[in-house]
DNA sequence: CGACCATTTGATATGGATCAAGCGATGTGG
DNA sequence: CCACATCGCTTGATCCATATCAAATGGTCG
């Protein structure tokens, strides 16, 4: 954590929450309105450059952390030098909830973020008074082991499987219409799928072949058939 | 839940719980007792023959289960057929945690199996009495989580590296040595870790060629070699 | 413009899937 | 008690999806 400007003025400036938790993606019933506003009362808006660390693997896990804007990537380098991409986080999206008293993954930037950060002793604290609070925090986690899940499914499928789902996922998340700006690089994503990035950048020029997608820019996809990329995911 | 036989009188019989929390195989600090009490003194003993249905995907999830004897499986019937296997559950392992109101997962004995269930509203109700169980379930949660997150990380490895964890997994849940009975088919343990039968097998003998393991009986492995199997780790 | 980095494309290799057959244990009916 | 069917597992042969190695292309920045 070097190098980070500490803009807290801006939530002070700003008591209405700028990011709204319906970008998220996830359009569960139960509302995070009252964590959110914690959330914003209590923390610190870091900003951190492009692929700079957020936090270590093994390091304390003291804090929580919320995508204000940018984006960024938990991930694990296993002992054969591979990386494994955790989870990917837009604005909005809450990461760092951690069991153990360390994290077990580490956090980059993805691109230059704004990132809210809660020290964890606060926000159990307000737990404690607040079970509207705990009970979100519990649900924050039912959603991360569900979509952990997911990949588990995700993983076991073909390499056009998994693309598509990722396409779709990421529509999903990142707007409500069909075109897609990636905050992340193809190397990202094949580690996040599990592929080389032959195999994710092969998929993708298959799927255009076939009228699935569109590819204006490399970081930019337009899904052109949702309906043929859904019947992809088996 | 049909021909299921009710052996309730088991529990009120022997107060004493039968299955100590430290069979189940984890060596966390945090002990479970409270939670096993409350679930011995509340819940009901059922019989569940040999591949017999515990619950259903997209069932109401009403219940929390508690293996005291055999052994279960949860899993997920893809659409092109293929089955993905959840996890396994032995002696002392608790199931059927869920954050949704419906199953995301079916679940099925392996083996003949007296299992503890007991109702999900009895134990939030309690843990809203007592702090350490609302702890204890929260834990059970955490652990899950990286349970799974850890099996992400197997997803991507070779065929000899899932086998080898698996068996090393295995080894510490079941027993403390070396020798392990598998209550689990081959085709189960292909569907948990994402592999062909064929090549379980195959993968099993050539363990056996390279004098990690030896294999007396198709249910029964011993470890020869744990280190040599760790290294396959990654 | 030239260096650099991300991405795509091409050629080949390979690990695991698939298809197919054999084997050993278990159980059943004659 | 044995012949036979069944089931779970292993072994063999072949195929294919994806990895690997290598090179070309394109976009960005000093």
């Amino acid at each position: 954590m070097h190098s980070l400007t500490a803009v807290r003025s801006e939530v002070a400036r700003r008591p209405a929450a700028p990011v709204r938790h319906s970008q998220h993606g996830y359009d569960d019933a139960l509302d995070t309105d009252a964590l959110d506003h914690s959330m914003l009362m209590m923390g610190a808006m870091m900003a951190y450059p492009r692929n700079s660390e957020i936090f270590g693997e093994n390091e304390p896990a003291e804090y929580l952390y919320k995508v204000v804007s940018g984006s960024a990537r938990t991930y694990k380098i296993l002992s054969d030098g591979r990386r494994q991409i955790g989870g990917f986080y837009l604005p909005g999206d809450i990461f760092g909830l951690e069991f153990a008293d360390e994290h077990t993954l580490s956090a980059e930037a993805i691109t230059d973020s704004k990132i809210l950060v809660i020290k964890r002793s606060a926000i159990n604290a307000l737990a404690g008074r607040d079970a509207a609070i705990g009970k979100q925090l519990f649900n924050l986690t039912g959603r991360e082991l569900c979509r952990v899940q997911d990949r588990i499914l995700l993983l076991i499928k073909s390499a056009q499987e998994r693309v598509a789902s990722f396409l779709l996922e990421m529509a999903e998340r990142v707007s409500g219409d069909n075109s897609i700006e990636l905050p992340m690089s193809r190397q990202d994503i094949a580690d996040y799928l599990g592929l080389t990035i032959e195999t994710v950048s092969r998929t993708l020029t298959s799927l255009e072949g076939a009228a699935a997608i569109e590819v204006p820019s490399s970081r930019r996809i337009v899904l052109r058939n949702r309906l043929a990329l859904s019947r992809m995911n088996g």
